[in-house]
DNA sequence: CCTACCGATCGGTAGG
DNA sequence: CCTACCGATCGGTAGG
C-alpha cells in the first residue's frame, strides 16, 4: 500500500475524502470538522488527507463545493424539465422541501448550508464569501423562477420576484429549522406547504 | 488579589463571566467559546473561571440563559404595555426587528440563538435541549400575541395563530441572515415590513 | 481566586 | 501515501 498510486485512485481518494468531510460537517460544522477525526473514519493518516488538499481552509471550501453540486442534483436539476412559468416554480419549490426533508439520508446533521451560513457570518474570509455566493445564487436563480412565472401570467405583474424570493428562503430556514431542531417534519411540512400556497397564489382571505 | 471574596462580588464576577461570554459565543457560537480565551479577556486564571460553574457545559447554559434575559427584555418587555391585539403583536414583531436590526450592540456576532440552534441541532444533551425549549416559548408566546389578536376582532377568525407564529419565525431566520450574511440591513428590514404588513393584514391584492 | 499541571487533540510539517 | 514529530490549545484537576 502506499505512495505513488495512479492518477484515477488519487482522484477516487480525494472524492472518498470530501464525501465524508460532507457528512461530518453537517453534524459539527465545517469548523467543527477535524482533519484527525477524518483520518480515523477513513483509515488513513492526517498527512494522507492534508496531501490533497494542503489546508484545512480548502479542504472545507471543497466540502461545500461538493455539497452545493449535490444541493443543485436534488434541487434544480429534478426541476430542469417542467415548464417554465408556475409549474417550474412550484418544482423547483417541491423538490427544495423534499430536500430539505430527506437531507439526512445525504448530509447526516442537516442542512450543511444553513450551519456553515451561521458559523461564517460573523467572520472573513474565503468561506465567509463563498457561503455567501451560494446563497446570492441561489436566490437570484429562485427569483429568476418566479419573474419567468409573471412574464408566463402564471402570477400578477405587481409580483415582486425578489421579495417572493425572499421569503421564500425564510420558509426554507423555518422548515428545516422545525426539522432538525424539533423533529416533526410532518407538520413543517404541512406548514410550508400553506405558507407556499398564500405566497405563490394569493388564495388567502383578503382581511380589513 | 485574591481568594475569599464577598458573595457580592463574587456575584459580580459571574456577571462578568457571563456576558463576556455572550458576546464571545455570538462570534465563535456555544461550543466554538473556550475558556481559555474567556480567561484572556476577562484577565483571570482559567480555573478561576471554572470555579464559578464546574463545566464548560454549565457556562454555556448560563450564558444562554443570560442572552434569553436580555431578549425578554429586548422584545417581550418593550411591546408589554401596549394594548393587547394586533397593537401590542405589532409592537412585539417591530421589536423583533428591530432587535436583529441592532443587536450587534448587544451580540457582537449576531443572534446567539439562531446560532446555537443549527449548532446543537444534530446533537443531544442539555445544550440542544434549552435552546428547543426557548424557541418552542417563543414561537408559542408569538402565537398566543396572534390569538388575542384574533379574539379582539383585529385579525380574521379564520386566522391560524400557529401557522402565523411558524411564518413570523421564518421572516426573523431570514432577516438574521440577510443582516449576518449580506450585511444589507436596510433592504432586509424592508422585505420584512413588507411580508408582515401581508402576513398580519393581508393587504395583498387576489390572483387567480 | 491563583499556579502548576494532566492527557488529549488541534492544524500542520519534515522527510521519505 | 506513511511515520514521527512540532508548538499551541483544549477542558479540567490538585492543592492551596
Amino acid at each position: 500500500m502506499s505512495p505513488r498510486k495512479s492518477v484515477a485512485e488519487a482522484r477516487r481518494t480525494r472524492e472518498r475524502i470530501v464525501d465524508r468531510a460532507i457528512a461530518l460537517a453537517s453534524v459539527e460544522g465545517l469548523e467543527g470538522l477535524t482533519i484527525g477525526r477524518l483520518a480515523t473514519d477513513l483509515g488513513m493518516s492526517k498527512a494522507g488527507i492534508l496531501g490533497h488538499f494542503g489546508t484545512k481552509e480548502t479542504l472545507q471550501l471543497a466540502a461545500l463545493d461538493g455539497a452545493s453540486a449535490v444541493f443543485s442534483r436534488t434541487v434544480w436539476e429534478r426541476a430542469r424539465h417542467e415548464q417554465p412559468g408556475l409549474p417550474r416554480l412550484r418544482a423547483v419549490c417541491e423538490a427544495w422541501s423534499s430536500y430539505l426533508e430527506t437531507e439526512r439520508e445525504i448530509f447526516p446533521g442537516g442542512c450543511l448550508f444553513t450551519t456553515a451560513a451561521v458559523e461564517f457570518d460573523a467572520r472573513h474570509g474565503a468561506l465567509r464569501d463563498a457561503v455567501a455566493r451560494l446563497f446570492r445564487v441561489w436566490r437570484r436563480r429562485l427569483a429568476g423562477e418566479v419573474r419567468t412565472a409573471v412574464e408566463a401570467g402564471d402570477l400578477p405583474a405587481s409580483t415582486d420576484p425578489d421579495q417572493v424570493a425572499y421569503e421564500l428562503g425564510g420558509l426554507y430556514l423555518a422548515l428545516n429549522q422545525e426539522i432538525q431542531l424539533f423533529g416533526d417534519p410532518e407538520a413543517a411540512t404541512t406548514r410550508t406547504r400553506k405558507a407556499l400556497d398564500r405566497l405563490l397564489a394569493n388564495t388567502v382571505t383578503p382581511t380589513v
